[in-house]
DNA sequence: TTGTACGCGTTATCAA
DNA sequence: TTGATAACGCGTACAA
């Protein structure tokens, strides 16, 4: 049956006794052959488990490959994402390569690189933490999408951050915090950003006062969540409220909170985005912004497919909304 | 500087006004060139953003390629295994194709074939749910490696899954605890299996009758827990102590456990496998076997890299340690 | 030290 | 309905 090394084109049409060209054009719907003859064909594919090489394929057409950037492969967030992704990627013929960037800037570029010379179709952009020019100046025939990373003039896919950042604060405002602080990354661009503005128009509509000290930021890290409470510790008065700029930040600030006995939502309250299962995993259950993970990846993907098939020139931009999710970490 | 489309080996020869085989000299270190000219070669490389078709010269070489066969994307364990994968391929220059196979036999066929015709140099296989014949009859220029898919024949890395096992439940029978559940997965390989001799083993060490009714089994899915539960509670007697074949299953069993109003670890005990981030994050704090997550991913990249160039014939099968971990889900 | 020419496995054009 | 044959972009004997 097989077990032997890959077969080529010209194995199959010697033992068919046809050329090369008729093979190719059963095996491409390309141009007519006589039923017997392709069906002799079709048989002796089959029985040898002759496949036709993607490489050589590649070569005279397309690659139908894509790359996918991913910031951070252990948040639950983009996991959530990548599946939306190559659901659609595999239902349209498409494969992806997997690149872990790791909040790392250099290693981000390293792997656009990598993809340009395997000659991806497009690219999917979740992060943007390298210098734009290098998104910007990618060879024409290699398509992108972003998700929420606020590269301008690429298509881009968001969810409505501050919309959903202002509910969040809203909401706390009205169970009557005063007080609320806000985690979030240090050196990320606008679309997070989005989170800090909304956290920001919340309190304008309430008049309370921005104070830039409840503002704490650090790089991304898996203990984030931890350092920044332990220096939200250190303010004169403890804020009665946290808005966490993503969920898996929380079990950390549980967990700093919980040694020094500081209950939630009792002392105070927390909110995260993504809605990711970790919502649900933890104790108290998370408030979180939810948002649609899995569509956004499956948008991202289909604007891809589209500007790949279709050419398109006009560049599109995706906003999809958030929703609040009340749980348990969240009281007056 | 770019933004235009593919260059082509014979651009630069001609901007440097020699010949594509001086090129792909200095491309490649494979041959002699003048000094001078290198230079003058590289510096156009270096000004036109010039990058070298992968498939085309997979063509001619290796493709530097791998397909991961990933049986649950959502799975905190795959993750973890899959960052040593990448990590290690990354390291020596091979790229991945990412494949969802989501416990689904026919798409890991369907993939496993798309991976022949992507001409990858090497394969990991975390599953193995589909017909073997599939994977052993693979063309002789495909190696693999298999990750706990109890797979013979083919280099494998496998936890000492019944040692853990073992040592779990004897930490259970230790406690006090005589009637304890196991909660598995249907239908799955050997390599799993050996969770439930080790369970077995310890029973029989402690003159413990072997119950089937307490060994409790489900297809993998997202409920599984909260499922395998309900039938749990429908036991004309509850188990004082469950042992879970993986971590994610253990939210669905606290939720359900939960509704009853049945406490852990008062009522019950509750030790999972695989170590991963959820444990510390659920509550009560999950007792568990840890398994070398990264490091099995690593070692199989590793093994799978050997192979492809040292051309290894002899088959390795590679067993990792466990370490029972105990946290709060366990009590006497 | 350099260049010519062939082959890798396809698809596509053109004649037959 | 079929078959030569020229690309696709690269690496590499071999010749110069």
């Amino acid at each position: 049956m097989s077990g032997k090394r890959h077969l080529t084109i010209e194995d199959i049409a010697s033992m068919a006794e046809v050329s090369i060209s008729t093979v190719s054009r059963v095996l491409n719907n390309s141009g007519p052959v006589r039923q017997t003859t392709r069906n002799k064909i079709m048989k002796i594919i089959k029985n040898t488990n002759y496949t036709p090489n993607g490489l050589a394929r590649g070569l005279r057409k397309t690659s139908k490959t894509i790359g996918l950037l991913i910031p951070d492969i252990k948040n639950l967030f983009f996991i959530e994402v990548i599946n939306g992704i190559e659901d659609y990627l595999n239902q349209h013929g498409y494969s992806a390569f997997f690149c872990n960037v790791n909040w790392n800037s250099s290693k981000e570029k390293e792997y656009i690189e990598l993809m340009v010379e395997r000659r991806v179709e497009g690219l999917v952009i979740m992060s943007a933490f390298c210098d734009e020019s290098v998104i910007r100046n990618l060879p024409t025939d290699i398509q992108t999408v972003s998700i929420q990373s606020g590269v301008k003039g690429i298509d881009s896919v968001y969810s409505k951050d501050q919309e959903g950042a202002r509910e969040a604060t809203e909401y706390l405002l009205s169970l009557g915090h005063r007080n609320i602080a806000f985690f979030g990354f240090k050196n990320i661009k606008d679309s997070l950003n989005n989170r800090l503005n909304g956290y920001k128009e919340a309190l304008q509509n309430y008049d309370i006062p921005y104070d830039p000290q409840l503002v704490l930021y650090a790089d991304p890290n898996p203990n984030i969540g931890y350092e920044l409470t332990q220096r939200l510790l250190e303010l004169p008065q403890l804020p009665t409220a946290i808005l966490a700029i993503y969920d898996q930040m929380v079990p950390g600030i549980y967990g700093a909170l919980n040694e020094k006995g500081i209950s939630v939502p009792g002392d105070i309250s927390i909110i995260g985005f993504d809605n990711t299962v970790l919502c649900e995993w933890i104790h108290p259950k998370l408030t979180t912004v939810s948002l649609p993970n899995y569509e956004m990846g499956k948008v991202a993907a289909e604007l891809l497919i589209d500007r790949i098939t279709n050419d398109r020139k006009i560049c599109k931009e995706v906003y999809l909304p958030t929703k609040l999710i009340i749980r348990e970490s969240t009281s007056n």
